[in-house]
DNA sequence: TTCTTACCAGAACACTCGTTCCGAATAGAA
DNA sequence: TTCTATTCGGAACGAGTGTTCTGGTAAGAA
């Protein structure tokens, strides 16, 4: 396949920067002043060579209607996460409810990309509190984000509440029989196994996040 | 709130499928002809309506140039930052160099917010490799996102290279007298005590991100 | 040399497109 | 009724925009 020219390289990057920036592609003549080129014709013949390439796809005669093909182009939608309480081993974890989604409290939201959630709906984040969810290698002031559920299969980490000693935790769910392991993340630690009837599963875990910082 | 026409919402309806469909918007005529509507005034005074709700943002004078702020909308722009290797405690962590961001390989990157980058420039990340990394509370698979930097103020979390055991950790880095303490984020893990000279710090910890799917 | 190919510069053309103006219908309040 | 605000229709203007035409430059092959 041929390379591109140094041109065209900034053609692409200058289409990537400028949807990103404004969700709409640019015009010949944006595309021209935005990498010093000195005519349009020259960016016409550009944009035919980055399409014979297979870069872009363009709808003739329609103005700025060039499509980048290579992922890029569309800005990755975020989603906004309602964080919706706290978690910590001795106290139950708030349960969202449908007005969770539907009047979203902006003030305390986390935004994600598609890409952590999974595409799920009804999806909730809680910030952790104290020091007990190490052993899921999250800790204090991490968020964790969870898919509202009551089920989960095996190798899936959910959020559990065992009602023996009434405390919730963070594990990875499987099925031992006619009983209950969770597996802690943190491979050097023991596994807890109990009954499933004294196991209420709050939700699955998607996607952790710590603030290093 | 105003709520809106049945035009309105209808407008709203095919913005959203011409974009998804196009990836570019759509012109004031393509809506005309869309929602049939009569003239493309009305397109016009209903899209200025819209626009004062808050729903759409427009460029005057520029063709195409809608950009949605609701549904899928509303949304803080993400970065691109690119995954420029693997991190593991046996080997040194590749090294961004100037090319890493001007010419980003965009099949391995992870899009994050500008909340978890803290607004900073010259940041890559890292997938953790093995369970090395645990008292850090990052796992194998897990994502370290990290800003390019050779110093660190006490307390912040880094990416060191120690010369003597020819090892990479994450760690908290106080300066302890003219010793350097290293704490992990796990809290009931030792720290380890060493001297400056034997650090190489290759990297400030802003976030962590781990994919528990 | 000559021919070919790739790339560029400038200008012009015709269509696209956002905007605006004028007027009308409709609905509700005074 | 009359007044006012909202919404709509039709048409036109002018700037924006994709396209094309003519010609030019540079490099390489025959």
């Amino acid at each position: 396949m041929k390379s591109l020219s140094t041109k065209q390289q900034a053609i692409l990057e200058f289409l990537r920067q400028f949807i990103r920036d404004k969700d709409y592609p640019p015009s010949i003549r944006d595309i021209q002043l935005g990498c010093k080129i000195s005519s349009t014709s020259v960016v016409d013949y550009n944009l035919k060579a980055l399409e014979r390439l297979g870069h872009i796809r363009r709808d003739r005669e329609v103005s700025r209607a060039i499509e980048l093909l290579d992922g890029t182009g569309r800005r990755p939608s975020t989603i906004p996460v309602p964080i919706i309480g706290t978690i910590a081993a001795g106290e139950p974890i708030p349960v969202p409810s449908a007005d969770t989604w539907s009047n979203i409290d902006y003030d305390n939201v986390v935004e994600v990309t598609e890409e952590m959630t999974g595409g799920k709906a009804q999806v909730y984040a809680l910030r952790v509190k104290g020091d007990s969810m190490i052993d899921a290698l999250v800790n204090d002031g991490d968020i964790v984000i969870l898919e509202a559920t009551h089920s989960a299969a095996d190798g899936e980490m959910v959020a559990a509440w065992l009602k023996d000693t009434g405390e919730v935790t963070l594990k990875r769910f499987y099925m031992d029989g006619d009983r209950v392991r969770l597996q802690p993340a943190n491979a050097t630690m023991k596994p807890i196994f109990t009954d499933p009837e004294n196991l209420e599963i709050q939700g699955r875990v998607l996607t952790t996040i710590g603030n290093r910082g």
